[in-house]
RNA sequence: CGGGGAGUAGCGCAGUCUGGUAGCGCAUCUGGUUUGGGACCAGAGGGUCGCAGGUUCGAAUCCUGUCUCCCCGACCA
């Protein structure tokens, strides 16, 4: 391909919209425009990029006996009224109405739709297993878009769902689609946990998240230093290094002081002189799930910490059977339910449920909000003092932590969430009803698996995780190109006829090859190179031809080899291998 | 939705405080000189200053309203 016949736009500055290094490579490279929030045009090398990765996914899935297909993007409102999800997905789907007033959506996930496309065909045991996915458009109407592919709202995702007679066929199916997602990053060359996670509102109980590695990650994942444990820190259990357990373990007698003005933690503490993890906070949520925010059936509940600990809103969701992590009270219903304004508030009694992260649970005799404005208590003790409706763990892991396998040393690291693997169970069979008939001619629900890859997102995270200061540097893979042919003297014939014989040379072999045939500058032509960061450069001007070489550029290392032209193909052969 | 910032040429910005009829760099076009790491000189084209209303002899600039975009938090591939 000619860079002159392709649509090729470089900038020299990146706009000032875009904040991470991946975003700005992007679009300076010209690969992604933005056409609104979270919806951009990808040019055609970023497709080619896209098409590559795709071409990854297609192999590793066919070859374990998943069948591509493709499903609608529209679908019908009764559709997702059947799991319930028209209403629980919120206004991450995007609704309309069509010329007759029926409501539809965007599709956001597939799940609805590809149990209703099985579910009319997988009747009998003798039809499973069954492994279907489709790379399509998702469109989700995300509240905030970022950083280019990162985060779009229009995306493109690859999408698999298995069928299954039983829990152990769908384990089954989870471990093969995890082996395929690991071929499949495994490919990509790059750096990538596989951590344990929270399913989400996608639903299902086992489930582990791909993650590549990068500063600019939105999630926060703890690694152990010396086993295979890692987890998304919304799940990361919460374990001491060192345990906290008061020494003195008589319980001496409530007492009410006064605390002016000392409304936080950090405040508390200087004028207590107690450490932060000795002191225990209260804080206030509501388990009310209406999604009208006029609905205040509050159903309020309280949360112990120690004050150096953080609350995990998805363990707290989980422990209650929620679909939503619970959202915090107001300062004004927190007066409402205590009394008080958040800063004087505590457990003492309280006639709402309260649950404890079990850090505190060793503590003794230790001092909360009175209830009152300006006050606190102390020489607190749970069981005596007031009712505790649960111990669990409720904090946000941190780096320090202990393995929950090994005890080895928590660490922490920032990932970008490419996959995701669900094992569903039959969440959305029974809802759908989609059943089967066993051998015994008994109707049983069919049992699911869904796995997830962000293809744009991942192209995206690649750069991220590779690229230097004068451009991306793109995983042989997936490259838009394999070969970026500089022609240097466009006008002068040997330069030319060399450049024209290689592109279709190598062309033939599978290598795909970029010329820069502008009538531009050597420097201009090599920034550029570097930017668009395909893996060799190859660099063909008359003066090196005078001399009988050329030179080729190996974007990663930048090692520069002056060779002869007779040698071109074997030595680019050696440099993609 | 809460908090912060910004809308001026395709991109990056200045000008706004202190009103006087729009400018710089990159990119684009023309001519010339150049030609192995983003060349130089000379010239040219391109902007209803986000939108609407108001104040004023006069508004990018002041006032009011409104829309949009970006960043930090809850969602997720």
């Amino acid at each position: 391909m000619k860079w002159t016949q392709n649509h090729i736009f470089t900038l020299k500055e990146a706009p000032s919209d875009a904040e991470i290094p991946s975003h700005k490579l992007l679009v300076r490279g010209g690969f992604i425009k933005k056409l609104a929030p979270g919806i951009h045009t990808y040019s055609n090398m970023a497709l080619r990029a896209i098409r590559k990765f795709e071409t990854i996914i297609r192999e590793e899935l066919d070859k374990r006996g998943c069948t591509e297909v493709l499903m609608p993007m529209v679908q019908p409102r009764d559709l997702w009224e059947e799991t319930s999800r028209w209403k629980e997905m919120g206004d991450g789907l995007l609704k309309f109405q069509n010329r007759n007033q029926h409501w539809f959506c965007l599709g956001a996930t597939h799940e609805e739709a590809v149990t209703d496309y099985v579910r009319h065909d997988l009747k009998s045991y003798r039809d499973f297993p069954k492994n279907i996915y489709q790379i399509q458009t998702k469109y989700r109407d995300e509240i905030r878009p970022r950083f280019g592919l990162m985060r779009g709202r229009e995306f493109s995702m690859k999408d698999a769902y298995s069928f299954d007679l039983d829990r152990d066929g769908a384990l089954k199916a989870y471990d093969s689609m995890y082996k395929a997602y690991q071929a499949i990053f495994d490919r990509l060359g790059l750096k990538y946990r596989i951590v344990q996670a929270d399913a989400g509102n996608i639903g299902g109980s086992q489930t582990h998240e791909f993650q590549l590695l990068a500063e600019a990650g939105e999630d926060a994942l703890l690694v152990c230093d010396s086993c295979e444990f890692a987890a998304n820190v919304e799940v990361s259990p919460a374990i001491d290094a060192i345990q906290h357990v008061s020494k003195d373990t008589s319980e001496k007698a409530l007492e009410k002081f006064a605390t002016p003005g000392h409304k936080t933690i950090a405040d508390l503490s200087k004028f207590t002189s107690m450490p932060e993890k000795e002191l225990v906070k209260t804080l206030f949520f509501s388990q009310n799930e209406g999604l009208d925010p006029k609905d205040k059936d509050l159903k309020p509940f309280a949360v112990l910490l120690r004050g150096s600990d953080e609350v995990n809103p998805i363990k707290l969701k989980n422990l209650l059977g929620m679909t939503n992590p619970p959202l915090m009270l107001t300062d004004e219903e927190v007066k409402m339910v205590t009394g008080a304004m958040p800063g004087s508030c505590g457990p003492v009694g309280l006639q709402i449920p309260i649950y404890m992260d079990n850090g505190v649970q060793g503590l003794k005799n230790y001092i909360v909000g009175a209830n009152e404005d300006g006050y606190h208590v102390k020489n607190v003790n749970h069981g005596r003092d007031y009712k505790v409706t649960k111990v669990a763990d409720l904090r946000m892991a941190r780096a320090g932590d202990l393995c929950p396998l090994c005890k080895g040393k928590l660490s922490t690291y920032r990932g970008i969430e490419v996959g995701h693997v669900f094992y569903l169970g039959t969440k959305y069979s029974q809802k759908m009803n989609a059943t089967y008939l066993d051998q015994q001619g008994k109707a049983k629900p069919i049992e699911m698996g869904c796995y997830g890859i962000g293809v744009t997102r991942t192209v995206q995270a690649c750069i991220e995780q590779s690229h230097d200061q004068d451009g991306i540097i793109w995983p042989k893979a997936i490259a838009p190109y394999h070969v970026h042919i500089c022609a240097l003297d466009v006008k002068d014939e040997k330069v030319m006829g060399l450049t024209n014989s290689l592109e279709k040379e190598l062309g033939s072999m599978g290598i795909d090859v970029l010329v820069d045939d502008r009538d531009e500058r050597p420097g201009v032509k090599f920034k550029d190179a570097d930017l668009l960061g395909m893996p060799l450069r190859l660099v063909i001007g008359k003066r090196g031809l005078d001399n009988n070489e050329v030179e080729l550029v190996d974007r990663k290392t930048k090692a520069v080899k002056k060779i002869n032209p007779s040698q071109i193909i074997a030595e680019i052969k050696q440099g993609l291998a």
